[in-house]
DNA sequence: ATTCGTTGTAACTATAATGATTACATCGAG
DNA sequence: CTCGATGTAATCATTATAGTTACAACGAAT
């Protein structure tokens, strides 16, 4: 295929570090803890606040959830900062044969078969909310502490 | 994200117009009713080879399936030309801080929970035989020349 | 044995997405 | 007004994909 770019993976990155500490987050502090960039934090950043899941403050700085931990999970997180919309995860060949019985309906069949599979990923990135993993993620520092 | 090839799609489509005529499928032949170039899909085909799909009678042309219809699910097809292999749809960003305690451990939480979202999806295809694809597409075809 | 259509690949090109970076206008608190 | 931060445009390198040309090797048919 191609994978998910790594917006996604930096998305969440990012919400963990904002729900730890709002007015310390921003984009420079954010970028240490990812390691990239501050503009590839703003850029992602932006995206989620069009989706509603943060606010900004402009000028002074600082990232601020606008839902509580559970209610965001990582399909919202998800339709954030991916391209794909709803039930267009896979690509089709353009332009089959329409004059081949099998070239012109391939696609519709398939399309239906496909879209069932995208919809299971889906429903579970759904049940997955950012509090949960957010708990993980203690868990799993309190462990690299000890060890 | 980026979604997938379009090389799945295709590759359904090739397999398709060989069950249904295997001494005719020429790459030729199949590219037409693709409507792409030959050579994209015998390197389409070269992955099926490798998967143990199909055969190819080099030197006189045609592809023969080497399972029956019924035991190639769309999973086996996905396997057979897509890149990301087992437990690797998403991308991670590379190299987190692992100074910060949420940049050492998002990798390995985050991880688990997108391995139980592409299984999900993964399961979803591999209860889709080519056998019911090629049903549906059959009938399909029917209604289509019917008007 | 030669011919002819086909396969199997390599090589090259164009396009697009991604990630990174620089630059700069704008914002807002102090 | 100043200073640090945001928002965004522009540019660049890298990579995957899709398409195309070219050509050696294969195999059946004559």
């Amino acid at each position: 295929m191609k994978k998910f770019s790594s917006r996604f993976s930096i998305a969440v990155h990012i919400l963990s570090v904002v729900s730890w500490n709002s007015s310390l987050s921003t984009s420079e502090f954010i970028a240490g803890s990812v390691n990239t960039n501050p503009v590839i934090i703003r850029r992602i950043i932006s995206s989620l606040k069009k989706a509603g899941l943060v606010s900004v403050k402009a000028g002074t700085g600082g990232t601020y959830l606008n839902k509580e931990l559970d209610e965001i999970t990582l399909l919202d997180v998800y339709r954030a900062v991916e391209v794909a919309q709803q039930g267009e995860l896979f690509n089709f060949h353009e332009h089959p044969n329409p004059a081949c019985p099998i070239g012109a309906n391939i696609e519709s069949v398939l399309r239906k078969n496909m879209l069932k599979a995208q919809t299971a990923m889906e429903q579970e990135l759904a049940q997955v909310t950012l509090k949960q993993l957010v708990s993980e993620l203690s868990e799993k520092t309190v462990e690299t502490a000890k060890g």
